[in-house]
DNA sequence: TGAAATAATGACAGCGTTGTCATTATAGCC
DNA sequence: GGCTATAATGACAACGCTGTCATTATTTCA
C-alpha cells in the first residue's frame, strides 16, 4: 500500500508550487516565500533545506500569482527613441534583456518617435496601463527632464543611460564621451592635423556637448587656436552631416580633418567630400562616433569610437532591479570606457 | 444620509475590478467575464449594460488574475535572429508591438545568435519558462523546420514571416520576393545590361532561392543566355558580398551590373569595385534588396527593393492573436508587394 | 536562572479572474 | 397550455502567491 499523498508532488509534470516546496522542505509556505524573496529572518539551516527543495523540484515562482498577491509586477519598461539607425538600441535591448532574464523580470518596450508632442501622455499611459515596477531610459530620452519628473510623480523608479548627471541618488550610467573625444582629436593632431573641423550633434543629446568639450580640451592641450568657423551644428542625421561638411569644405582654408559627432554624420561628410572629388584620407581625414554598422561598410571604412553599450545597458538594468528588490544601490560613479577603432578614413595631414 | 456602498465603486482611485462592473451593470461577475471574453450566450441587452458599465468605470481586466485563473498567458514570444543589421528586425518589432498592444497581449523577446547548436534547447526553455500562448517567427527562423516541429510538439501556435509555404493551415506571411527580383533584373535589362552578375544570399533564408528565381525568369523572358560563372554564392554579409564581387569582377568578360541579394552584400560589392577604381554606375551598376539604412548612406546611394515589413509583422501577429482567441483564421494567401527604390547605383550599360 | 527582547516560523485571508456546475428564463413544439 | 430543449445567468471554488498578524524558539542581560 503506497501512500498516495507522497507521490503527489511531481505528479502529472505540472510545475511545482510553493506548497510542494514547503512540504519537501518540511516548512510552511511562508518560509519558502521568505527564502525566494530574500526577506531574511530565516535561519541558515532552514534556508538550506528550502534551497535544496527548490532545486530538487525545479521550482519557479508563478509570476501571475506573485503579481496578483503582492505589490510588484516584475515588469520593467524600456522607453526608447525609435531610431533611424538601430544598432545602438539593439545593443541596449540585448543588455537589458540579459539583465531582466537574470533577475526574473519581463521587459516591455515602448518605442517613441520624436518629435512627439504627446510624449508625456504616451509615457504616462504606458506606465499605468502596463503596470511597471521600473523604467530604463536610454539616451537621448535619459536626458529628458520632463520624463523623469513624470516618473517621479508616479513614484516609478528609473535608471538612465545618459551623459548628464541630474539627481544625486538616481541610477544612471554613462561612458566617458569627453575623454573619448579628447583622445580621438589628439590622435588626429598626432597625425599632423592642425585645421580640425568639428560637427556637433543634436543638442537634445547630452553626449553632444561632452564630445565637443573633449575636442576643445585636445586643441587647448596641443596649443592649437580654436577657430569658430571650424565648428558646425548638426543633428546626428546623415543629411545634417552632409550639410555641415559642405560649409566646412567651402571655407577658404578648409580643414584637413573633420570630426563628426556620430557615424551617420561622418558618412554624410564622406559623401559630400566624394561629390567634390576629395580623396579620403589623402585630402581629408574623417572620424565618427559609435561604431555603427555603417562605419565598417562605407568606403573608406571609418575611424570611430566604440562604446560598451551592451554592458552599460545590462549594468544599469541590473542596478534598477536591485533597487526594486529593496537593496540600497547608488549609481555607478565611474563612467564606462570607450575605445577608438582605427580604420582607413584617417591618415597623415598633407596640407 | 448618503449610501456609502454606492460610493465605493471609484473609491481611492484604485482600478475597477470585475465586481465593480458587475455591480454597476446589475449582473453577476461571471456574466461580465462572458462579455469581456466574447464567450457568447449573453443577451444583447445584458451585453449592452455590461459594456456601458465597463466604459463608465474604465475597467481593464487584471492580467495577472486572468493568467492565474485561466489557461492563457496573454503573452506572445518573438524569436528572432540577432542580426548584424537590425533595421529589418526593428520593423518586425514595431509591427508586432503594434498588434500586441491592440490585442492586449505582451510581447516577449528571444534574440538568438546563429549558428547555435543549442537553438532548440534555447527555444524550448524560452517557451516553457516564459509561459507563452504563441510565437512569432520572422525570417530566417520562420523557415527552420526544427523550430516549427518543436512548437507543434509543445502545442504552441505560431505564425511565420517566411518565404516558404510549409503546412497548409499554418499562419504565415510573405512578400513577393520572386516578383521583386524579376522586376529589378528587368529594370537593369531595360538599361541595356546584358551581362548580369548575381550574388546569392544565405541558403538558410528562403528568400535566397526566390530572389534567384526572379533573376532567372527575367533573363529568360529577355532571351538572355544564363551563364553560371555570373552567379556567386554569398551569405548576406558585407564580407561575403565583397568576396563574391571579387570573383565576378575578376572574370575576363566581367558583368556590367551586379544584383546582390541584399544591401549588405551590395555594399560589399561597391566596396570591392571602389578598390579597383571602377566607377559606379558608369563601369558597374549595383543593386541590393531590403532598403536598409546603409542603402541611402553609401556612395553612390543604392537602388534596392523595399518590403512592407512593419505591415507584414503587424498582420501576422494579429492573425496569431485571432487564432489564440479561438477564431478560425487561415494564413493570408496573397503575398505583400515589394517596391523598387531607384537611386544612383544604377545607370545605362556602357560596355 | 528567569524575564524581557528579539529572531524565526506559521496560519490564514485575500488578490481578481476563469472554470465547473447548478439554476433559472426563454423558446419550441405538439 | 404544458412539457421539453436550450439559452442565459449565477454561485462558488480554485489558481499560487504575499501581507498581516499570531505564535513559538532563541538570545540577551540583569
Amino acid at each position: 500500500m503506497t501512500d498516495n499523498t507522497l507521490d503527489r508532488d511531481d505528479q502529472q509534470g505540472k510545475p511545482a508550487t510553493i506548497f510542494d516546496v514547503a512540504k519537501a522542505a518540511g516548512v510552511s509556505i511562508k518560509t519558502v516565500s521568505r527564502v525566494i524573496n530574500l526577506e531574511g529572518n530565516v535561519r541558515k539551516v532552514t534556508k538550506d533545506k528550502v534551497d535544496a527543495a527548490i532545486k530538487a523540484l525545479d521550482y519557479q515562482p508563478n509570476t501571475a500569482a506573485r503579481v496578483l498577491s503582492g505589490k510588484r509586477f516584475y515588469v520593467i519598461g524600456l522607453i526608447y527613441e525609435n531610431p533611424s539607425e538601430f544598432s545602438y538600441m539593439q545593443k541596449v535591448l540585448n543588455g537589458a534583456l540579459r539583465a531582466c532574464e537574470a533577475g526574473g523580470y519581463t521587459l516591455l518596450l515602448l518605442p517613441i518617435s520624436l518629435p512627439n508632442p504627446g510624449l508625456i501622455a504616451d509615457v504616462r499611459r504606458f506606465v499605468s496601463q502596463s503596470r511597471l515596477d521600473g523604467v530604463v531610459l536610454p539616451a537621448p530620452l535619459g536626458d529628458f527632464l520632463d520624463i523623469q519628473q513624470l516618473l517621479n510623480e508616479l513614484a516609478i523608479p528609473f535608471a538612465r543611460i545618459a551623459p548628464k548627471n541630474q539627481v544625486a541618488h538616481d541610477i544612471h550610467i554613462r561612458c566617458n564621451d569627453e575623454q573619448a573625444s579628447f583622445e580621438l582629436t589628439q590622435y588626429l593632431i598626432e597625425q599632423g592635423h592642425r585645421r580640425l573641423g568639428f560637427i556637433k550633434g543634436d543638442p537634445i543629446h547630452g553626449a553632444t556637448s561632452h564630445r565637443f568639450q573633449g575636442y576643445l580640451r585636445a586643441l587647448e592641450q596641443a596649443g592649437i587656436e580654436f577657430r569658430g568657423e571650424y565648428v558646425e551644428d548638426g543633428m546626428f542625421s546623415f543629411e545634417s552631416g552632409k550639410t555641415a561638411a559642405r560649409a566646412l569644405l567651402d571655407l577658404k582654408e578648409r580643414p584637413t580633418a573633420i570630426i563628426a559627432s556620430n557615424d551617420d554624420m561622418a558618412a554624410g561628410t564622406i559623401f559630400e567630400a566624394r561629390e567634390r572629388g576629395l580623396g579620403i584620407p589623402q585630402a581629408l581625414s574623417v572620424v565618427g562616433f559609435d561604431d555603427t554598422p555603417i562605419a565598417s561598410r562605407i568606403w573608406p571604412p571609418l575611424t570611430t569610437v566604440r562604446q560598451p553599450i551592451v554592458e552599460m545597458a545590462e549594468a544599469v538594468t541590473s542596478l534598477l532591479i536591485q533597487r526594486l528588490r529593496g537593496e540600497h544601490v547608488s549609481s555607478i560613479a565611474e563612467p564606462f570606457t570607450c575605445h577608438i577603432v582605427t580604420r582607413n578614413s584617417t591618415g597623415p595631414a598633407q596640407s
